[in-house]
RNA sequence: GCGCCCGUAGCUCAGCUGGAUAGAGCGUUUGGCUACGAACCAAAAGGCCGGAGGUUCGAAUCCUUCCGGGCGCACCA
């Protein structure tokens, strides 16, 4: 609503500035006035136009102020100069908050398949918080994009990307078979034993990986032999067709599964998961090959210390074609490799293959699709070397992608969109969005509670990153049930009257909440220095505060024996005259206000790429919330006009908060 | 050495493309439950926005430089 208007008052500005002046402005800035009483929204245009036109400030927006009053644009009431030049503009109060309560429908998105890929943790170990921030970054931006019953949204598609050949899930091979002798059969024995005992498998390799990290070099005598080991089971994955290929596939499978039930406690669903062994098995990397030779941006090297490779100009290099611009005797020694001397595709080339057929380039090649999981309302697909089953989507040609990934790979996801536009596909590098954010680690407090040895240089550090390696770090399954249980004790002492199941429910819903907020209300680019005290808390900024607002306005309706509904029905052919402007009026006009700009926010948020504004705006809504709540006692009004008001009010903050959650991923439980 | 990110209240963080008096939460102090639930509200204290230059009518925000911290710069993924 408040984005419908701020639109429309700029597009009139913009036509002024044209016919008056014969100039335009690129971004006009609109803000809020410091109070309420100086009007709704503030112009500072006349500033950035008065050297321009080499007029004073004020003498400018007066101008301005009597050209746009000659017709004001929907929904404002009235333009004035304030200050040394600002065009402060009040709003129709009573015409907006008709058109909240009408919740009129935003018009956001629009034609071409936006990929979101997020998680794509390697299936070798459990999750842990590092990952779900990512998992909860992307499940979030999807929800934004998405076509619901409030926004026209995008066409969406969520992938996971498994790398289910690589080093990681090599490493605990190299542990199930060195270490706890185990073949084929004993893998599949364990695997059984640690289903019937109700044990994690996720959990079991995080140790194990740890375990076989530290053999590597344990034994200073045996490292070549053992490194050794580690790149054989390495090459006898990437060729399959052979046990140790088998036991990786039952590994990395099981844990796969655990990952998707672990996000799946987060209300995160994922759409489809392509492998790398799809695209090793079905060749993507030999049609990138020849598709990068071909235009120019692939080339042999003969000389220095890449010889014998087959390497790529780094991004940041002005042209990326191969010699162009160059002595062609001279080797570049900063060049990128893509194919190692011994004939193997490195991580950045199997990339760029990948991101050819996101885009649709790699004609020909598409994976097969199977069913790997059901959830309530989809299904969500794998990619498989043999057909695809009936009734399968494809997700390949996307116009738009966005890669959650964190910062740490920025470089290689540089030298993917490099190539990408190298090859002369400049529109699909434009369209790649590496979706970046900083990493989660834990403060040395945290460190110490859970029982790891802490140097005494990291113990000056204000975090120490997490490393899966070390097997050091806070396990996403054991954050949540810390989480919920911490929820659960709370919900049992406040509700002893409801069912098990039923505090179960809320409790959950209420530890969802908790962390969900907590990995949003960060920016992306910020480290998070975890901690068991913020993260466990469900006071002040948080997921609950927000849920609890919710909570008091459905008991309002309860107690008032009405509907949120009904209340915004009643309001509209309420008469408004002189209620929303006096003092009080004002009070309430600011939480409609505040409730008309979720679809802002929205619009923000994916043109920034940055949901940390909405789990803002959702707070602060809760505040306002909070606030009304104290000052205005609903059910004890005997003014029906005013009763019908406050319920009104109420009920519009209600939708906009429980509509700003969800958005977040999160529910807002009926009680709590 | 090169690249990216960060430095704002005691602590953890917002502050959008420069704009009116720099904001939250936590913590501290004080007040508020016989009224729709106190997982709440109100109030107070607390800031030379890392330092120094510059651009501008105007700088936490842009530029330069220095200081302090983090992360990347493989024929690993």
């Amino acid at each position: 609503m408040y984005r419908t208007i701020q639109q429309s008052l700029l597009a009139r500005i913009q036509a002024i500035l044209q016919s008056k002046y014969d100039t335009t402005l690129t971004n006009l800035v609109v803000e809020q006035p410091p109070s309420i009483a100086l009007g709704e929204l503030a112009l500072p245009v006349a500033f950035e136009l008065a050297k321009r036109l080499r007029k004073a400030p004020r003498a400018i927006a007066t101008e301005l102020a009597a050209e746009l009053s000659t017709q004001l644009p929907e929904g404002v009431s009235s333009v004035e100069v304030a200050g040394a030049g600002y065009l402060n503009i009040r709003l129709d109060r009573i015409a907006i908050a008709r058109q909240i309560a009408a919740d009129e429908h935003a018009n956001i998105g629009g034609p071409g398949f936006r990929l979101v890929e997020h998680t794509s943790i390697n299936p070798n170990k459990a999750a842990h918080i590092g990952h779900l921030r990512n998992a909860i970054l992307g499940d979030t931006f999807q929800r934004l994009l998405r076509p619901d019953a409030y926004k026209t949204g995008f066409p969406v598609g969520v992938q996971n990307y498994i790398d289910n050949t690589g080093v990681q899930v090599a490493d605990v091979v190299v542990g199930l078979v060195h270490l706890e002798g185990k073949n084929l059969t004993g893998t599949r024995e364990l695997l059984t034993e640690l289903l019937e005992t109700n044990q994690r498998i996720d959990f079991y390799c995080w140790d194990l990986y740890a375990r076989v990290s530290q053999w590597y070099t344990a034994d200073p005598g045996q490292i070549p032999a053992r490194k050794q080991i580690r790149l054989d089971t390495l090459h006898a994955l990437e060729t399959g067709n052979n046990d140790i290929a088998e036991i990786a596939d039952l590994i990395s499978t099981a844990v796969l599964r655990r990952h998707l039930e672990t996000m799946q406690r987060l209300n995160i669903e994922y759409d489809f998961l392509p492998r790398e062994s799809e695209i090793l098995n079905l060749h993507f990397w030999d049609a990138a090959r020849e598709l990068m030779i071909e235009k120019g941006v692939l080339y042999f090297e003969t000389e220095g210390k890449n010889k014998n490779c087959w390497v790529m100009r780094r991004a940041g290099t002005e042209n990326l074609i191969a010699h162009e611009g160059t002595d062609p005797d001279q080797p570049d020694e900063d060049a990128k490799v893509i194919v190692r001397s011994n004939g193997t595709v490195t991580y950045v080339g199997k990339d760029i293959a990948y991101h050819l057929w996101k885009f649709g380039l790699l004609t020909g090649k598409d994976f097969g699709y199977a069913k790997f999981r059901e959830y309530p309302t989809q299904t969500c697909w794998i990619s498989t070397s043999g057909p695809s089953e009936p009734g399968h989507p494809s997700f390949g040609h996307a116009d738009h992608i966005y890669n959650v990934i964190d910062s740490r790979q920025n470089d290689p996801q540089n030298n993917v969109i490099a190539a990408l536009r190298g090859m002369g596909y400049t529109e699909a590098a434009d369209n790649y969005t590496h979706f970046s954010y900083e990493m989660v680690a834990l403060t040395p407090r945290c460190a110490i509670d859970l029982g790891y040895t802490i140097s005494e240089e990291d113990q000056k550090k204000s975090y120490i990153e997490v490393s899966g390696r070390k097997g050091f770090g806070v396990k996403a399954d054991d954050l949540i049930d810390r989480l919920t249980a911490a929820a659960k004790s709370e919900v049992d002492t406040r509700h002893p009257d409801l069912t098990a199941t039923e505090r179960e429910t809320i409790a959950k819903q209420i530890a969802v909440g908790a962390l969900r907020y907590f990995m949003l209300r960060y920016t992306r680019n910020t480290v998070i220095a975890f901690d068991f005290k913020d993260a466990l808390s469900f006071e002040g900024e948080t997921g609950p505060y927000v849920q609890y607002a919710i909570v008091r306005a459905a008991n309002i309706f309860r107690k008032a024996s009405t509907t949120p509904e009904a209340a915004l029905e009643a309001f509209a052919t309420l008469d408004l005259t002189n209620l929303l402007d006096t003092e009080e009026g004002t009070s309430l006009w600011e939480t409609w206000l505040l409730a008309s700009k979720l679809t802002l926010l929205i619009d923000q948020c994916l043109n920034t790429a940055e949901p940390a504004y909405l789990a803002k705006y959702a707070f602060q809504l809760a505040q306002q919330f909070n606030n009304f709540y104290h000052r205005h006692h609903i059910l004890n009004e005997t003014n029906p006009t005013r009763k019908i008001l406050l319920l009104a009010t109420a009920a519009a903050a209600q939708r906009e908060m429980t509509r700003a959650l969800s958005y977040l991923g999160i529910e807002a439980p009926p009680v709590m």
